[in-house]
DNA sequence: CTGTAGCGCAACCCAACGGTTGCGGGTATA
DNA sequence: TATACCCGCAACCGTTGGGTTGCGCTACAG
């Protein structure tokens, strides 16, 4: 799935952010968010679909952890538009000069 | 708004990648699109509202110029979830070289 | 002045999203 | 074995999002 769809949520970035300082089950964050614990696990399943996050099971529970490779993806794009951008400046510097 | 939100849609970010390479305006951008030239108007002020676009106003029409510094929203969000996760995995491989 | 081109506003439609509840199935624990 | 605990699946609901059509306004060209 797309990646930017995943990171479009509050509730999502807050889970990654979270999950940045160590992997969590779904019932863990349910606690420390005021909604549902299925609603966490379709969040969950988003970022897992985005490759944002890892998920291995352990006994009766399930663990995830951040992939950071996934946020990759998100830097990559905008670095792709951002290269761009500044080759289009810089040949309109070009221009700018040979004009005067 | 939300810069992540403004960028969940895969249409915006077309459109964004096209604004890398120069100045658009609505009509223009819908003669590329296959979509109405109020969807790319909408699209558009989502797109402004989120602070990745600046739009100026020349006789009738309206010129929308991308604003780079929007992105880096977009980046240091990133890179700050990006350095939790690293400091994390530094104290997992002190705890580790501790251990042996 | 008349026509055309570009834009904004408003209403409407359908699909998708975020969230809930209910249920059933594994897996630890007493 | 009985009983919690953690999870997945499915159905359902209200709201939002992307898109369209229609209308009216302003600005430029003939």
């Amino acid at each position: 799935m797309d990646v930017f769809f995943a990171l479009s949520d509050p509730t999502r970035r807050q889970m990654v952010r979270q999950m940045a300082d160590g992997p969590v089950t779904a019932t863990e964050l349910s606690r420390q968010l005021p909604i549902s614990r299925q609603a966490i696990s379709k969040h969950l399943a988003a970022l897992d679909q985005a490759g944002l996050v890892k998920r291995q099971v352990e006994g009766r529970e399930v663990r995830y952890t951040l992939n950071a490779d996934g946020l990759e993806n998100v830097t990559s794009w905008v670095s792709e538009v951002g290269h761009a951008w500044d080759e289009r400046l810089a040949r309109l510097k070009k221009v700018s000069s040979r004009k005067s």
